[in-house]
DNA sequence: CACAAAAGATCATATTTCTGATTGACCGTG
DNA sequence: CACGGTCAATCAGAAATATGATCTTTTGTG
């Protein structure tokens, strides 16, 4: 109840930018004394700034919560394409796991069914996540933190990456463009990425149907430099005979994840 | 209350390894339908084992539990220290966090009062902590993460050093040993932290007082390569005396530094 | 300085959570 | 198969917490 309230208030913060008191004890159906309540908390939690009569949101917690939301998006099938990617990972193999929120689910994959494995990642939430796990070596590269989703990313990340080479690569994408090149959101994270293709074995991109045929502002590589594409269900049969045309192999994700 | 006990659960099982759930309930003073409820919550958390009988720490949990502890000693002293390590930073300039508890303090303090800074570390929590913070770029180094502090050791962490220099280093110790040598608790990481003293312009060492005359397996560097050390009142004139002979500038911390 | 709006404090009620006892089910052992 | 020990489920009382109303203090504005 009053976390949801409270999640509530996120919502509302992050969509208004700012918002007074009485505002969101009308909109979320709560007495005035209780939203001042859940203010006091979320501002003791360094999330939100008080001023007289509302409140905002403080712009750390604004990406925080853009990054928590697109973890959401499209979560069964992120989760389906992250189990098919699992049965992809070969044992005492060194993989890569990029930073993207699909690559996420693939570790959490990984954190609750333990392989033998060295993990090398730029990712933080990804490294977070299989830290201390049974078997696990983790790897991280070097770099700048991109507050957005928590990537290092940079010259330094890029030089680490000249000393690295692993058996697989899952790479995640912000979109898959009707070119047949693959898009980022970052430039830096971009070129990254691209990088990181020539120190794999084998290239797996991780990709939900909605990514598909979408467009985003920084090249990352042609689609052909990855050996195979991992969907959910929901891609298009165009999209498939595309792929097929292009010689890419493609894994479909089996029906609904549950864990 | 529920926390308390939940704690002392884990302290328990961190001291003796796997024990009854008899055993337990008496030790705590609670029933044993509420132990097995909080051993089933710590179970689902990923932190125990339960069989029949009883239960016991997961191997990972009982690192983490470790560095807990780690974090929790002396933490008055380190908060002084970390205070007084604080007035010394220089806005605008970039300073290396090392990867220990009483550095961990330090970067809490900058959160709490950011300063525009850049900000390399080689340790995961510290990072967590100044990740989004206003006004601070963070910049982590590569490397193997070591599970028992979540620090970044080993090849490529070193190879990062190579490309960075830093106005300030704040450096943590585990022990500062009667012949005047900085000693540490793992191999990779005290030869990092030997190289770190090579790339930074001012040298600070910070430690608490219960270092000091204490030894540890592996050589960092002589005491003397650092310029200034931070430590709380409880040094000994001893130790002070000592430290001025040497030509080592001294910084106490003022205020509370009791047990 | 006066006014109004907002914030804080206090309190009674409602709700949730916690706790330990009881019961019946489920092992493994002799 | 019986037995001792352990575990899960259920329940009722106790404790903690959340909530909204009311009242007082503070803050910003003209």
């Amino acid at each position: 109840m009053k976390l949801n309230r409270q999640a509530a208030l996120r919502r509302h913060l992050y969509l208004d930018e700012a918002v007074s008191v009485a505002d969101l004890a009308q909109r979320i159906g709560a007495s005035l004394a209780t939203v001042r309540r859940d203010l006091q908390e979320l501002e003791a939690q360094g999330v939100v700034a008080r001023s007289h009569g509302g409140a905002r949101l403080l712009q750390g917690a604004a990406t925080e919560l853009a990054f928590r939301l697109r973890e959401q998006q499209r979560l069964d099938a992120k989760k389906a394409i992250a189990l098919a990617a699992y049965a992809l990972i070969r044992p005492q193999s060194t993989i890569f796991l990029d930073a993207g929120t699909t690559v996420l689910q693939l570790a959490r994959q990984i954190r609750l069914d333990p392989i033998p494995l060295t993990i090398v990642t730029n990712g933080l939430p990804v490294a977070q996540e299989l830290v201390e796990v049974e078997g696990i070596k983790v790897i991280m590269l070097a770099g700048q933190i991109r507050d957005e989703n928590l990537s290092l990313i940079g010259p330094l990340a890029e030089a680490t990456l000249e000393r690295l080479h692993v058996d697989q690569l899952f790479l995640g994408a912000s979109a898959i463009a009707d070119d047949l090149n693959i898009y980022g959101r970052d430039m830096t994270e971009a070129r990254l990425n691209e990088r990181m293709l020539a120190h794999a074995s084998d290239r797996l991109l991780l990709a939900d149907a909605a990514k598909f045929g979408c467009h985003d502002s920084y090249l990352v590589a042609p689609l052909s430099s990855v050996g195979q594409i991992v969907v959910d269900a929901a891609l298009s049969t165009v999209w498939r005979s595309r792929i097929a045309e292009a010689g890419i192999g493609l894994v479909e994700a089996s029906g609904a994840a549950e864990a």
